[in-house]
DNA sequence: GAATTTGGTTGCGAAGTACAAGTGATAGCA
DNA sequence: TGCTATCACTTGTACTTCGCAACCAAATTC
């Protein structure tokens, strides 16, 4: 009895997990500085290509953004495919997996957002997302373009 | 005019921020692998204190530790006092603004517990939180502790 | 007043990150 | 068909951060 016990505890340090903590799991897949802003990057913004995502404002390095990408996708959040279109091209893509982060990096966007002086989020968006979250999981898209256009006017 | 633009560039240069993004704002003061889980301990279980920050599972560094509760002091997460009954303790709260933190620490938990087998969550805790978030924001100590209940019965 | 507890700090080797340059496969064009 | 550009990486190297162990000061207990 004993045994099995130690068993599963083997087999969470073999995964690369520090401990049975839900958080510490989640954590050690995206809780280090990149990988979230590579999944905002693929999730908010619908970047698809490694050059898209290369160019973000943050200035990701080439290298670190490969090893980034190679994880999610062996962590089965993203797929990687070519381009039929063109060879010399990936087309980066979420899972099913992958789009159950929509939860967790809004909520992290509406924390900043709504803590920060110099945000680039557009006005309201964190009342906004708070009074309706149900609504943002299933359409964030297109809300969130809504309030940019609401405050260009 | 162009001025103003380069002087709030420059501001939020000054507190580190690496863009206008919300998510790499949250992301500079808790993008890393230690704050979370510092924050987990504060919010979710309760910890008030040095050493049993530093005896949490996961095995934090205590320069680590140091270095994590001094700028969460700094960034208004949480406070730093005395404990007026053994001088030689402190004593580490969640300010409000703290507070407004546990949404997304809930998020991240119920995710990784509802894609970890070895979770050390209890079972039914993802679909109970997303059934019914509102309830888990306002009262997550006592809701989670009842799961813990219901699963030892 | 000596030993213990608590909350740190310091120093050093290991690991991760940033930057620049280079590689290989594909594509477009003369 | 050969030349050049583009794209997605990889490699090498300097630099920064992290992890670990040891140490330290103040407060408390015995």
């Amino acid at each position: 009895m004993q045994v099995k016990v130690l068993e599963s505890v083997m087999a969470a340090c073999n995964t690369g997990s520090r401990s049975g903590c839900p958080i510490s799991f989640s954590l050690d897949l995206f809780g280090d500085s990149w990988t979230l802003l590579v999944l905002r990057d693929l999730i908010l913004h619908g970047k698809e290509r490694f050059g898209e995502m290369l160019s973000s404002e943050e200035g990701i390095a080439s290298n670190i953004l490969a090893e980034r990408l190679k994880r999610l996708e062996q962590s089965g959040i993203i797929t990687r495919d070519k381009d039929p279109r063109d060879g010399r091209q990936v087309i980066y893509r979420m899972t099913d997996k992958g789009q159950t982060l929509v939860p967790v990096l809004l909520e992290i966007a509406a924390w900043g957002a709504s803590h920060d002086a110099h945000t680039g989020a557009p006005a309201g968006f964190p009342e906004s997302f708070y009074a309706n979250r149900q609504a943002y999981y299933a359409n964030h898209r297109e809300l969130i373009a809504e309030l940019f256009k609401a405050q260009a006017e």
